[in-house]
RNA sequence: GCCGUGUUAGCUUAGCUGGUGGAGCGGCGGACUGUUAAUCCGCAGGUCGCAGGUUCGAACCCUGCACACGGCGCCA
């Protein structure tokens, strides 16, 4: 078997009035004993198809009338353009059959009251049933613009001459914290899952110089957020021989690049969605001004909020200082005291250290974490000591500084809150199709 | 880990100060129609999250538990 014709081939005027067959599902059905229609969906649209029971005989239409919604179906008729139908074209059925039926006793379960609940969130029953919430038409316009946005971030690199680089997924040590670290057994040892590709590209960094990645991350929060996930898509990279600049306009660039694929690609998905399209092309058009930290702390004093020198910025704090912000703003030069080891700290001023934080507006939040890298021997081993982290899991990272260490650096940025962000999601949960918390791995 | 809200039919929900649980969607049957979230009539479908308690009487009040959702911290 194989399928030829999509529905969205048709709606778009390429077959009218020709005799074609079409493969797809049952999306709506209405009619009598005399005229029946069946709204059929496939991955491209939809479109209304006639059956006339002169026409096609008393066996197809009854399997036609009995076939539920999502039931699979084949149908050959003719294309009419006609303006009473959605799209402005229908198929006239001469014959069909039903492939895929749906017993009565369990029919379709995702209503419409469901979905128009969804509209505004997540319910635990369309969680629950996610393997059929997929074939929904927001879903579908989701994984879409989902699949865009990877798209647009394999093409930013490779058309930089970018090389794709894996790390593995099961690793000794943190990145981050360690009380976010998945705990796997690993034949009688312990080994967790990756929070990040980051210190296996610095290994890789003195090969490749350019590299990226698109991978899962693992993080054991137990955040109960509209942005948090226990498994989500992160693409990172790194350079070397290139400063916190550097990678900065690279963010940028490719947050930049997004905005304007989804712009090109997905119109229409985000426009169903309800999303503004001159919102996206704001994102796509401007540069993206950087702001200091000491900067940011000053700003939110003034605003009186109560915020210390030396703090890292939460989501609430975040949130004001975006409030009035039309697209991404950098952060930059956050205190030492406030990041991880692998910073590097600023030459000028080691209270600070040389990264960036890109926060989306609209609330969304931070959606690339970045900077320089701490690249000596020496200045590594006094970062780590001085954060009390034992050097054992770190032995590979700091070795790779012992043979031609070079300035470098990278970041990584959090492709589903991209995709909630420019989609204009409510909850991280809608851009990935099966969403992993702290309370649920199913289905 | 903390705070908040909730759990009523397959789904979405109404249910006032305690007095025999209603509706819409979906399903089934029928009527009618070039319908389009079709419409109209009818039928089936509920231990009101679970366990105790108060009461003549509990979906409703009290206690405990379970689960879910929202938010905070942390971050992408």
């Amino acid at each position: 078997m194989q399928k030829d014709i999509f529905i969205g081939e048709v709606q778009s005027g390429h077959y009218d009035g020709q005799k074609i067959e079409l493969k797809g599902w049952v999306n709506r059905s209405r009619g009598s004993k005399k005229i029946w229609f069946i709204v059929l969906r496939d991955s491209t649209g939809r479109i209304q198809c006639v059956a006339k029971k002169d026409t096609v005989g008393e066996d197809i239409f009854d399997a036609l009338r009995g076939a539920l919604i999502e039931s699979s179906l084949i149908i050959r008729g003719i294309v009419n353009v006609d303006e009473r139908s959605e799209g402005g074209h229908e198929l006239v059925i001469e014959s069909a059959e039903v492939v895929g039926p749906v017993n009565p006793e369990s029919p379709f379960p995702i209503t419409e009251s469901a979905m128009e609940n969804a509209d505004g969130g997540e319910t635990e029953f369309l969680l629950d049933n996610r393997h059929l919430y997929l074939r929904t038409g927001r879903m579908t316009q989701m994984l879409k613009i989902r699949s865009s946005v990877f798209g647009a971030i394999h093409s930013y690199f490779r058309d930089r001459d970018f090389t794709e680089y894996q790390a593995p997924c099961f690793v000794a040590g943190a990145v981050e914290g360690g009380s976010t670290l998945f705990e796997v057994p690993y034949f009688g040892r312990k080994a967790y899952l990756t929070q990040s590709w980051q210190l296996y590209a610095e290994a890789a960094m003195p090969a490749l110089e350019r590299l990226y990645t698109i991978a899962p991350s693992f993080r054991a929060e137990k955040s109960r957020t509209r942005r948090h996930l226990t498994e989500f898509w992160h693409a990172e990279m790194e350079i070397a021989w290139g400063g916190n600049s550097e990678v900065m306009q690279h963010g940028e660039n490719l947050v930049r690049h997004i905005s304007r694929t989804l712009i090109d690609e997905r119109e229409s998905e985000l426009s169903n969605l309800g999303r503004d399209l001159d919102l996206i092309a704001r994102y796509a058009d401007n540069p993206y001004p950087r702001m200091r930290y000491d900067e940011a702390i000053e700003t939110l004093q003034g605003m009186g909020v109560a915020v210390e020198w030396g703090q890292d910025l939460d989501y609430s704090k975040e949130k004001v200082l975006t409030q009035d912000f039309e697209v991404p703003h950098f952060l930059t030069h956050y205190p030492k005291i406030a990041k991880p080891f692998y910073h590097r700290p600023d030459p000028d001023d080691p209270k600070y250290v040389l990264c960036h934080d890109l926060l989306a507006p609209e609330g969304y939040g931070e959606i690339i974490g970045g900077g320089e890298r701490t690249w000596s021997e020496k200045e590594i081993l006094e970062r780590i000591d001085e954060e009390n982290t034992p050097r054992e899991p770190y032995e590979f990272y700091i070795d790779v500084r012992r043979y031609g260490g070079v300035p470098h650096g990278g970041f990584g940025l959090g492709v589903d809150r991209v995709c909630s962000w420019l989609s204009g999601a409510d909850h991280i949960r809608e851009v990935i199709p099966f969403p992993r918390d702290s309370r649920r791995v199913t289905p």
